[in-house]
DNA sequence: CGGCATCGATACATGGTGTCACCTCCACGA
DNA sequence: TCGTGGAGGTGACACCATGTATCGATGCCG
């Protein structure tokens, strides 16, 4: 289902099921997450709750951030994905800017309901930031860069900077109610983006 | 030095001596979350750190979440006395809105050396955000309604959700390296509040 | 069909957890 | 000044989580 991982006639029955256990594993750990906290989920938890021996998750996983980790990892794969797809579907840099700005903020509105945010900062454990992030940022540097070059976007501000800003600023999204105020919020977000910045002060 | 906190004259040698130990505590354990990742702290490490006894350390806290929150809320209180300084010390809304605004920038961009970032999002547990922090908030917002009232802020959104945008978009200092950037941050943020706002699409 | 490898569970040594009873020492009143 | 109350500090105890080693079971491959 994520895509096969080993040559051929190798991923059968083995293979697949020792994913099959580690998706019940992650989703065990991440809901006892959720529920009692971080900090209070245990190894002996995860396995009772995944339904296996304590012995075999370890056999999958040294530790709880691992799987954490692992779980979090998994949906970034996904959002990647998704917002390949909004970004290339649109026409013209500033279309493709705003499905990539909504669709991420879409992405963080829905993590309010289903589960911790706080879940999500943990994982980014100091340097262990997982390869797929980066390259949702760099997915979002790409289009922003796209949007620079074009003059749609402002070009006073070095792009990885307007990227920080842009994914930092969207993820307001979680903490708000409504797919009408997730809109507002985009709009809001991208308009200090404009060209036409910086305008001058009225004090 | 944080003012005191009980009736002169009764915060002489005990109370002084608690404060003391505690502060050691919640930095000890700060220390140790920093170094070696938040999942990791023991009571029994952070006891060791301290220089005190592990069962002297559950006369003080009952648990590491709880040391890590009462470490992460003597800090809000210092922010958030800075930034009523800040925002009293401007004068005219705009100002007063852009004090704020830097002065947050600012604290967000110092956490990013002297300890891991993703600390502060742990201690956000669930429903357990801290009566500080909310003044924290508060305060924005209470700046943002007045800068919307005179009219130098656009009105077309509800104020809770500017903060909220506010915050999060300011949230990117952490993740700047130079002072220059940080201020770059905060005159991009702040533009999309430009009264001016909404323009008429380009397209 | 039998070797082979890997999966899964019980067993055990180690270390963290939470909580006593007990000790020490400051604060206050006669 | 001195004794008593009360609060802080500590060692000890029982319990639980951890990590690993060993063993039986199951399915793939020649």
């Amino acid at each position: 289902m994520y895509g096969a991982r080993v040559p051929p006639l190798w991923t059968n029955t083995v293979a697949s099921h020792r994913e099959e256990v580690r998706r019940t594993i992650t989703e065990a750990a991440w809901s006892l997450a959720t529920r009692h906290g971080p900090m209070s989920v245990t190894m002996s938890q995860v396995a009772t709750e995944a339904g296996i021996g304590r012995a075999t998750l370890y056999k999958y996983f040294p530790d709880v951030e691992s799987i954490l980790h692992a779980y979090h990892e998994r949906h970034v794969v996904e959002h990647l994905a998704r917002l390949s797809q909004l970004r290339d579907a649109a026409v013209g840099p500033k279309r493709r800017l705003e499905a990539v700005a909504a669709g991420y903020a879409q992405i963080c509105h829905h993590r309010t309901g289903h589960g911790n945010v706080d879940l999500v900062a943990l994982v980014h454990q100091a340097d262990r930031v997982s390869e797929a992030e980066k390259q949702l940022v760099a997915l979002v540097e790409e289009t922003l860069a796209d949007a620079v070059a074009k003059g749609v976007v402002r070009a006073d501000n070095p792009v990885e900077e307007l990227a920080l800003y842009l994914v930092h600023a969207l993820g307001a999204a979680q903490n708000l109610r409504s797919k009408a105020a997730v809109q507002r919020l985009v709009t809001v977000t991208l308009g200090a983006l404009d060209h036409r910045h910086p305008r001058p002060a009225t004090d």
